[in-house]
DNA sequence: TACATAATATGTACTTACAACACATTATTA
DNA sequence: TAATAATGTGTTGTAAGTACATATTATGTA
């Protein structure tokens, strides 16, 4: 019996299969997008019978011989056909019954993409987005980790400068705001958000007006280049000190 | 080929054990403690001939009949004696070659106990407290779990009552300062620390004095009883709204 | 061409939190 | 009883958060 995780190789060699072995691990991913000035994530309907009409997020199992994170990358590249896309882990979900064929304990990661990116492709036509507000039931603990990622991406958003990459490389400040409206669910002050945001310093006035829209236009900005980072994950070395 | 994590009972039994179930899951826990104004931590010396005269954490293997989080809460049982005590999952660590002997996944949890508690008692004399900023190196990746965790701590510490898991029930404000102090690594002022934890309003006034204290004694204070919830993980269903 | 519309753009007053800082009080101990 | 060492408290300036109103500009319509 391994009492510690500091196994020697011939220890683990001994270890049954059937007591340690049999969890298998997979990722799940919560795809956010903003549309129609809507939080949507992408869903794809569950192809078991237990949950039959239910969704469910996207995932696989973890591969021998891939990283975790890789294992989200993966899934995002074939599901999206997106590289380079803001992915960062949440929460890992292990509940001995979450899995109805087995024991499988999953990760969660969620993501930030544009819908309007040029190599966006959705690879399977049962893939949908659907909009945050109207989920009720999902299959799975799915809905739970949905919750989880929403809450974690509304936390971060207020922080760090995350939500740009669920816009376009150019976009109005009415855009932001409506964006954290859908976002966080609460409408919200123009002047106020705008001072809020001109505070953080995280924009460029491009010097440019909106085009095609049926009233004033308003400026544009992009993200300063130096927060397009694609996630936001503290190393370990940084320290970030609170000040009491 | 599982394109997804909704897998029939009947794919799931086909799938290749080489493929799928040869990653172990294990779960480590950074228990925190604070003693002689320092935060110390528990390790024990790697049993590994690869980390020979190091140090690791405190983990084991999850049982397939056990979820994630009972994991973890064992490993505290069997390790401290303790029950009821702070825990909460922080990261997991998914790199191909953590680990030298094999695929092990592995969660991060820390944990808070208080080191006077009348119930800690250490099963192991391999097991010690060590100041946490004193660890340079450890075995396995157990320094970058070490200082993921501590970060985490250091952001809980400032926005929910979770020190108070370090403290006795009854302490001073010195005290509490000065615990925040070795977390956060800073200096405080008194008079703006006092006056940012009276706006908390997190403790109750016990109206009795410090004893055996070689000068002035100090007020005693304890933690508000509806804050004493050994975890503050966030349920899925609180929506918490940030405002702009 | 001018007028009504609808959205952009901006500033002020009030309140609350944060940061820097000094002095009187009370046990202890020498 | 005097010196020491820590407790306990308040003010002021600065920065950010909140509530709120008016002028401006492009569009679209008469």
């Amino acid at each position: 019996m391994a009492k510690s995780i500091g196994l020697k190789t011939a220890e683990l060699e001994k270890i049954s299969h059937l007591d340690y072995f049999n969890i298998a691990l997979s990722v799940d991913c919560v795809i956010f997008a903003y549309d129609e000035k809507e939080l949507k994530v992408l869903l794809i309907k569950s192809d078991l019978e237990e949950f039959s009409g239910m969704y469910s997020l996207l995932g696989d199992l973890v591969r021998l011989d891939e990283d975790l994170d890789a294992a989200s990358y993966r899934i995002l590249r074939e599901r999206t056909g997106m590289e380079d896309v803001f992915l960062e882990q949440v929460h890992t979900f292990g509940s001995i019954n979450r899995h109805p064929s087995g024991r499988v304990v999953t990760t969660a990661y969620y993501s930030l993409i544009d819908v309007k990116h040029h190599n966006l492709r959705l690879n399977n036509n049962e893939l949908h987005w659907h909009s945050v507000k109207g989920i009720k039931k999902m299959a799975f603990d799915h809905k739970t980790i949905l919750d989880t990622c929403l809450n974690r991406l509304r936390e971060q958003s207020m922080e760090h400068p995350v939500v740009f990459n669920l816009l376009p490389e150019k976009f109005s400040l009415r855009e932001l705001q409506e964006l954290y409206e859908a976002i966080l669910s609460v409408e919200l002050d123009r002047r106020n958000f705008r001072k809020k945001i001109a505070i953080k310093d995280w924009l460029i006035d491009l010097n440019q007006m909106e085009e095609d829209v049926p009233h004033r236009p308003g400026k544009l900005y992009k993200l300063k280049p130096e927060f397009r980072k694609k996630t936001n994950r503290k190393k370990s070395s940084e320290n970030n000190i609170v000040s009491v």
